[in-house]
RNA sequence: GGGUAGGUGGCCGAGUGGCUAAAGGCGACAGACUGUAAAUCUGUUCUCGAGAGAGUACGGUGGUUCGAAUCCACCCCUGCCCA
């Protein structure tokens, strides 16, 4: 009776089903994701801020042709590792996909673990209408944090106290939102809508200490695949683009090259900012209470 | 065996009589995040307590002192040098 109703209502709304597979990084969301689109008909979407750069391949665990097993992807390898992308470009192009693969009467499955893009995509949030300015931005960049904040707080005095004064990143793009926007920073940011899609959330999990050990074995086979031989071949064609340098893998393979610091010492360090950045992400998903978590092994949770 | 430098909170490390539950760093944990997000930033971190506060703590045992991580004695351990 019960269950009717809501199906009756989730009809009426008449949104686009959507599935989303969320999870830190080496929750095996890759996996899962797949045996769920052959299961229901679907097609996968990742939300990944590393998958969308071409080449970034073994340290970011972009799925192989084989392991995707005829499963069409989207959003991955999509530009050149020295563009700008964003998560503006890729919520709008994500978008856009989503409907093609619903006009073709399959089902989106969104797949990865940027929580940025997952918000501006699909839950109820909407950027400031305002591009990035790289040049500007360039400009900004050489100021310090003090002046950065003292800008911010003459153009928008308000805003600034909702950002954190040593925030470089964040009081640079406030202070493009305030003068290239026609709006305060909390006008363009209140604008939130509702989500125009019906989004199924499922998360995955494994209990800390389990996901870490997959982590750290996850790193040691990306050794054996290459990833020494990936990161010199990326540097060789694209130089120190920072994309390359602030991407994890990267970034202590690179140091290990430099001869900073001894291989073991760059594995080390690579598993352990691994294991932060799974952190940070489970903060991210937390928040979310929509998400049904599906957690490995299931003895251990409810 | 002799000499010498040292033993501080999960780790590194400052601290030479009261302002010290002990700087700082690392690690860990928690949080933020509205077009760079695998980025960037914040907070907590001896135990009990909501809190005021209480208890325990600077290798060990004793001692000096109103008061000791800091001074003294002895003991244990570690590094280096000489035998």
């Amino acid at each position: 009776m019960t269950l009717n109703l809501t199906t009756n209502l989730q009809n009426i709304s008449q949104k686009p089903k959507v599935i989303a597979v969320v999870g830190a990084t080496a929750s095996g969301k890759t996996k899962y994701s797949i045996e769920l689109a052959k299961e229901i008909n679907g097609e996968i979407i990742s939300a990944d801020s590393r998958l969308v750069y071409k080449g970034f391949n073994i340290v970011c665990a972009k799925p192989t042709l084989e392991e995707r097993q005829g499963i069409p992807h989207y959003m991955m390898d999509i530009v050149e590792p020295e563009e700008n992308y964003s998560a503006g470009l890729y919520s709008k192009a994500a978008k856009k996909i989503i409907y093609d693969i619903i006009s073709k009467g399959k089902t989106p499955i969104i797949v990865g673990g940027t929580g940025l893009y997952f918000r501006l995509l699909l839950e109820n949030y909407e950027p400031p209408k305002v591009e990035p300015n790289y040049d500007y931005r360039k400009e900004l960049d050489t100021l310090s944090k003090n002046e950065l904040y003292e800008l911010l707080k003459s153009i928008d005095f308000d805003g600034a106290q909702s950002i954190n004064p040593n925030d470089r990143k964040k009081l640079i793009r406030a202070i493009e939102i305030v003068k290239f926007g026609d709006k305060s920073l909390d006008e363009s940011r209140s604008i939130s809508a509702e989500s125009e899609f019906d989004v199924e959330w499922i998360g995955r999990n494994y209990p800390r200490e389990e996901l870490y050990e997959r982590i750290n074995k996850r790193v040691d086979i990306m050794l054996e695949n290459g990833m020494i031989e990936e990161t010199k071949a990326l540097l060789e064609k694209h130089g120190r683009i920072p994309n390359l340098t602030d991407t994890i893998g990267y970034h202590e393979i690179i140091m290990y090259l430099d001869k900073i610091i001894t291989l073991d010492d760059a594995i080390e360090r690579l598993k352990q900012n691994t294991r932060r950045y799974a952190k940070r992400q489970l903060t991210w998903f937390r928040k979310n209470k929509n998400i049904n978590w599906n957690c490995y092994p299931e003895t251990k949770t409810k």
